[in-house]
DNA sequence: AAAAAAGTCGTGTGCGCACACGCAAATATA
DNA sequence: TATATTTGCGTGTGCGCACACGACTTTTTT
């Protein structure tokens, strides 16, 4: 190490310029009791030497503890899915835990604002660095991000974009152009004049932005291909029924005899697996989103043709990974990140499904 | 930080197996010069509190420089693709050089196994500390791998699995996995009893390893599968020939009216495009491999139907991470690491090709 | 003019670890 | 028994940086 290795130290800066180190700290961290003078000086000669910190010394020296909070929903049976980001942020956690800098877990429940309400209240208490959440709730978390304006805490959006707030990131995927790219799938495949049905499976009538933004893409993209002329039938099925999806499903197969495929635009697609499989339906091609187990399981039964990814491990991970970014290496972050939008099928999904 | 934050530090080791730092560190770091007993005790209280090295204050007070050497094809306009795990290379450099690690980057003439033994012993020359190379020259290879072994110098594979050896890693795709995948995407659409053109475009009369596997991979698909009986037709077509692929590809879709798809199991499938697209072909499907530009543009011209991707960058990235977490933080590494069968059309290739 | 305050700046210490050095006890050699 | 040698271990220093402390100079106040 050292100048000779042309690494450019605090001290080798010192010397140039005529002053101690002390003074050169002071300079580098504007804290001032440095005359005008020597200031413009000292700042020359980091210019000109080319003088970068060292993040390794840097980071070991000093004594600021980094408190990044992150909010998301309880994973449960309904929505496994929130496990998948919750690794990568454990993941980043661990990356970044000895660069003086700790990630608290934060859970609501992903069905009811007030518990969010509530987890963010506790959240500020901390007084944490950083906040990474999923902003789902958007009246809450609108208040929520006024707040951390005020406390002049950087947030960044995880999953969902609020298109509003001074976030430095959101990580996400873009729901429309999923739906596009789940369109381009089935109209590869289907008879024209087919019917398609497009499944809504939601816990309560809660249908979220999300889910509507991929259906949007996906209608969007059949009337914009001249080739192709399907027919949609949309449905709301409540889960929270607990006759459904199968009453809701039957009812439609019975009616509408020329359906061929099946879009569900969220996870719960394994739902209507099920119901394929025991109604002898396979063939309809079957086409829903993420890569959580029982997904998994019917696609490779093949009852399931396609699963629409999108690395929520990794978003979990980056969202994390920007706060440090921000904070610690004090590095610029992209503040729109659409995570990719991965096409499973059962040929490549052992190398998603880690 | 200390202990009063979880943090456990030698010196609390230290303190509670009632010695010095010295001796912890000379266990920690097998440096013998410590009795059994008292070694068996320190290793006992390591363990029993959880005692986790901080790399950054290792890295800090560590005077060893790490060298890494790189040894790729040199990218060219028959081979663009060695650009792409380039660029994960120096991303993964750039990521760890202030760990006191450095990475050389070499390249050698990618037809040319001459080139590979000058540059292999050129770089042997320079005492590196670990190596991530690229093995496509199997004879070459192997020797450079003795050699290596020889002087105990670790190294990864790139791209091509040697299969013997003792490399630490292996970053690159399951090719035969790769061309199952590009089948079933190929008979979800085209009808029973079509013909596939099978076009392997090479740069002189070399078909690799590679190429066969994802060949194999693909015919096996459909015989596996019952209900599609497919016929083959599987080119060579020499890009040497300056009237090739046009030449050979005329006649193949004059002689056969019922191509419905064409393979190009690796990525000049661009010179397929273009023959394509000349012709009147579009509606034939289209799928290759790699997210070279000429592959990207034909794919969003709607030429190409479906393209299949590997992260290269990633593998350049990984190659060198592999390295750095088995020298530097004496983490173990998997050896068989498979990327992603990416499958790409063009409404999701936004989010790949960055 | 003396005392107080403010403005500048150098020095020293510690972050957790690696490693050189050297001391003391145990063992070997004479 | 005296003298080498080995074995086992503690101490000290430095990696590059952050920050507290105190010293010295200049300016302000009384």
């Amino acid at each position: 190490m050292g100048i000779e290795n042309g690494k450019i130290r605090i001290k080798d800066v010192a010397k140039k310029a005529g002053v101690s180190t002390g003074t050169v700290d002071r300079v580098l961290h504007n804290r001032g009791e440095v005359k005008e003078e020597t200031r413009k000086k000292v700042i020359d000669i980091i210019r000109e030497m080319g003088y970068t910190p060292n993040l390794i010394a840097k980071s070991l020296a000093s004594k600021k503890l980094y408190r990044f909070a992150v909010i998301i929903p309880d994973a449960n049976n309904y929505t496994p899915y929130w496990e998948k980001p919750l690794q990568g942020v454990l993941k980043a956690a661990e990356e970044i835990k000895d660069f003086n800098s700790i990630v608290d877990v934060h859970k609501f429940k992903g069905s009811d604002e007030n518990s969010f309400r509530k987890v963010y209240a506790e959240v500020l208490k901390c007084n944490p660095d950083g906040v990474v959440f999923n902003p789902k709730h958007k009246k809450a978390s609108l208040d929520f991000v006024k707040l951390m304006d005020e406390e002049r805490i950087p947030y960044v959006y995880l999953d969902v974009d609020l298109a509003s707030g001074n976030n430095i990131a959101f990580f996400g995927q873009n729901a429309r152009q999923s739906g596009q790219a789940a369109a381009r799938l089935i109209s590869n495949i289907i008879p024209n004049g087919s019917e398609i049905l497009i499944a809504k499976l939601a816990g309560k009538k809660l249908v979220s932005h999300h889910i509507t933004l991929r259906e949007k893409g996906f209608i969007d993209f059949f009337k914009n291909s001249n080739n192709c002329d399907c027919k949609f039938k949309s449905i709301d099925i409540d889960l929270s029924i607990n006759t459904e999806p199968s009453l809701s499903l039957k009812k439609i197969f019975g009616e509408h005899h020329n359906i061929k495929a099946v879009f569900v635009p969220n996870s719960r697609v394994y739902r209507v697996a099920a119901f394929l499989k025991e109604n002898n339906l396979q063939r309809t091609i079957c086409l829903g989103y993420d890569l959580i187990q029982p997904n998994v399981e019917y696609l490779n039964l093949g009852v399931i043709d396609f699963l629409i990814g999108q690395k929520p491990e990794d978003q979990g991970f980056n969202s994390i990974m920007a706060l440090f970014n921000h904070l610690v290496l004090q590095k610029k972050v992209n503040k729109l990140n659409y995570s990719q939008i991965d096409i499973i099928i059962k040929e490549n999904i052992a190398y998603y499904n880690l």
